[in-house]
DNA sequence: CATAAAAAAGACATACATGTATGTTTACAT
DNA sequence: ATGTAAACATACATGTATGTCTTTTTTATG
């Protein structure tokens, strides 16, 4: 391995660790998750694993949830642009045409996991609380509205199905295209997105658009 | 334990670790099925598991996974009478308004485990791959529907919010009913329904109604 | 009642994951 | 260059789950 300052290797043998948790928890799911699997994948021993989490899994998993409701969130709207109503919809359109949203489904194993872990679900389940907030922008003392769940139900129902075993791309697509046709797009939605094209065909080299900009 | 015959004591062990096996599933998650768990759960040995399922769980959860399916093909249309569209509605229907679906976790749980399990995945994929036809009536060769797939989506996706720490009956009820009041009733189950109650009032007394007959 | 088969219980070895302690290397300051 | 601490590797003991075999109990049959 090339020479690298303490820090920065550090640190990259910590990201390999997470990456490889967070493939392995994909891949074959949390009850084959093991350290040593871990450590075979990330390329680094047990020693270092303990190192960056002393209690193992039960450090490193916590760790991987935040990392993940990070990414997620900012797949959704990395430039926090948008309220929940309309994160929601961009979300379900981008799972009906963007590839792989694999990390939904690790997310969903710690989920599964801390039912059966008091000490893990200790850890974990504050993190998940925060999830909401996080990648959606709902405020904690938000009233409830029936139709926000209902998005939130679809979403999760289709990031399951993308991991089934008849799985088909198109067909995902097909039946979220009648989803989004059924329910049709916040008007503050259609009207910011219009501002925005608008103002990217004004200025036509547009440094960052947010990646759903495109969305409808 | 009181005597019986042979017959009907070894198949109520059976029984009974299949029961301790699914709760333990869904109380703990598959990470943490273990044989002797169920055994404990059950109350048998270990020997009696081995004897009725002599690879262990590797016989035991495709049995389970079996009954899960008959299950939940019983609470939607046990007598048969519908087709699969209308059983999808009475089933979103039947998740609104009934109690605990928790059996559904379950096999997400089974399903999640085939996928770190191959020789596990070789027994129940076969099974879960007759669960639409046998839960929905789904024929094989069926040309796809987008809509169909959507109510399946959002019926997943319903039934795992029911194990989520923001689980609130009241507001899944309230996010289900605003679904179906956007996807109103086939038109066939209406007038089945119709045709049910019409016999119903006719002779007051009818023995057998099927559960979800007062939908709507 | 005797016997055989079925049903259930128990015992032991093996494999694997974790907890924990200790050893080794690398980077950095002096 | 040399000591020091961070970063990483290795080794071993323990707990737990499984595979497998043997023994005991229960049920059925003559």
């Amino acid at each position: 391995m090339a020479r690298m300052n303490s820090q920065s290797r550090s640190s990259q043998t910590r990201q390999a660790l997470l990456d490889a948790a967070r493939q392995l928890l994909i891949e074959q799911g949390y009850a084959r998750l093991a350290e040593t699997r871990v450590c075979d994948r990330a390329g680094v021993s047990r020693g270092a694993l303990r190192y960056h989490f002393p209690e193992g899994l039960l450090d490193l998993l916590p760790a991987l949830l935040d990392e993940l409701i990070d990414i997620e969130g900012g797949k959704i709207d990395p430039a926090g642009l948008f309220n929940p109503r309309e994160r929601m919809y961009l979300a379900l359109y981008g799972l009906a045409h963007a590839q792989g949203q694999t990390d939904s489904l690790a997310v969903l194993e710690l989920w599964m996991a801390a039912r059966g872990d008091e000490r893990l679900a200790e850890r974990l389940n504050p993190i998940m609380d925060s999830a909401d907030r996080r990648i959606f922008g709902f405020a904690p003392d938000a009233p409830f509205e029936p139709d926000l769940l209902a998005w939130r139900l679809m979403l999760h129902g289709a990031s399951l199905h993308v991991f089934s075993l008849d799985y088909d791309r198109a067909k995902l697509t097909a039946a979220l295209q009648w989803v989004l046709k059924q329910w049709p797009m916040p008007e503050s939605l259609q009207q910011k997105l219009a501002a925005r094209r608008a103002e990217a065909t004004a200025s036509a080299s547009s440094e960052s658009t947010p990646n759903t900009a495109d969305a409808g």
